[in-house]
DNA sequence: AATTAAATAAAAATCATTTCTATTTAACAC
DNA sequence: GTGTTAAATAGAAATGATTTTTATTTAATT
């Protein structure tokens, strides 16, 4: 585990520093999007003195390399961030738990040609983010949704 | 074409204020998406004394009355606001001209099945966006794109 | 162990957005 | 039209997320 996050970060020429990994580590664990503040409190239970700048700069540099990914979260302004996932742009998250499944998108291709065929132009990228409740929480049916 | 803005304003239960006919009557004219800012600069050369918060809490109510829309642009952190649109989550945007197109989405249907296959859970909305050049700019090929 | 470039802490700055309060104005009744 | 009232506004200040800056520390390499 922590020898692929080694690897990773060496082909990226970034250095292998504690607090990068333990923000990878942290993010592989909960497999579930966060904050960068709520990433900067798990660690600061091992870090007494690490500083919020330094999760930002962090993040952003692993996102840089796609080791993790940027997600928006449709009730909140702020970024959210993930371990890595095959599609990055294709993201199911559920809104009781947080918790980010990717979705398998075979319809894409369907979709840019049908995009094309109205607008005539070019398509370069998308956006594509579906919310609702996963399996488990659709069961309990928690939070009133 | 006021007469239409005053009625939308009065179902909403807004006062028809020209700052706020202003707003609306800028978003109409330019069918492009525009920042909180950008629209207040244009309200500045009719109003010299408009706060921009004025502009950002008539931006939000008439975002929540649906008679404007928000969304997101991917290389900016801000919300642009955009004149109604019949499908309020399926935009089109041209990275060059940043003007605004619906698209015909009805490959949605499929997609939500396709997502509840996968999950096993429940979809409850979604965001989509499709970034690219419009037919204009894909024949100009500005910026570089 | 010494060197060097990158990473960090801490404070401060920035920037978009929101809140607060006193003043103004649209809507409505007369 | 004039008066009344609740909503809208200006302007200043606050907020909150994110970024920048600078001096210090540390990982990688020799």
């Amino acid at each position: 585990m922590r020898n692929n996050f080694s690897l990773a970060l060496k082909k990226l020429n970034l250095k292998i520093t504690p607090k990068r990994l333990a923000i990878l580590e942290i993010l592989m664990k909960e497999s579930v999007f966060l904050g960068p503040e709520e990433i900067w409190k798990k660690l600061r239970t091992r870090f007494k003195k690490i500083g919020l700048p330094t999760v930002y700069r962090n993040l952003e540099e692993l996102a840089e390399g796609n080791i993790i990914s940027k997600i928006n979260h449709p009730n909140r302004q702020l970024y959210y961030y993930l371990c890595p996932n095959q599609s990055p742009h294709h993201h199911f998250i559920c809104l009781s738990c947080h918790k980010v499944e990717d979705i398998n998108f075979c319809i894409l291709k369907e979709l840019e040609e049908e995009v094309i065929n109205n607008i005539r132009g070019k398509v370069l990228s998308h956006i594509l983010q579906i919310n609702g409740l996963c399996k488990e929480c659709f069961k309990e049916r928690k939070n009133g949704l």
